[in-house]
DNA sequence: CCTTGACATTAAGATTTCTTGATATATTGA
DNA sequence: TCAATATATCAAGAAATCTTAATGTCAAGG
């Protein structure tokens, strides 16, 4: 997992990702499925162009995908990226495994 | 896993460090085993302090940790950590479950 | 149209992180 | 004890990141 650079970079940049506190609660809010920017804004204590500025970063590393309609926009989980990190977490325990 | 904000601080700690290339990097020569720092300080072409810096950082987050042997330290992944980051992803992938 | 509401983008400053070069520490062997 | 080697730490500047406040955009209702 960690032999190809294009790996490594993809890996760095999702980590980045999930590397701060508020995007790691908006994760933490769309657990329970998808959410308009309003509710987050509500329970996050996040004001507005902040909160815009982790959901644009969690959009750019591809975890959440956005939707809009009407007036509302809905943030939702990718469960493709899940893949990716189940993958990372995988390649570390056959290495912990050969070493212990 | 994301409700209680120590598991959010935590979290966040432990994605930081692995949100380098140059550490993922390192992180990638220590699926191997243990490794001297010499041996990593050949393998990537980081600088000595540099290697140091980033080797502290995934120490800090207790990702790695060290060992003296004369001279030469070593380092090895700390095989706990691996189980907080499988519970992030068994939490993740409920709720993906959940919302799809 | 015009206004309002929901959200995105921009700009500027504060803070953090990373890199590099210099210096410090510790261990070994002469 | 001295020199050499391996690694850590420090200091300073560069670069990236985060926050806040202001402004821009777009859809809906009047």
């Amino acid at each position: 997992m960690l032999e190809r650079p294009a790996d490594v970079t993809r890996l760095a940049r999702l980590f980045h990702a999930l590397s701060d506190e508020t995007r790691l609660r908006i994760v933490g809010k769309l657990l329970g499925g998808e959410q308009c920017v309003c509710n987050l804004t509500d329970a996050l204590d996040a004001g507005q162009s902040r909160l815009s500025f982790h959901l644009k970063a969690l959009k750019d590393a591809g975890l959440v995908s956005d939707r809009r309609e009407g007036r509302w926009v809905h943030y939702a989980l990718n469960p493709d990226v899940l893949q990716e990190i189940k993958s990372f977490v995988g390649s570390v325990r056959e290495g912990a495994a050969r070493c212990c």
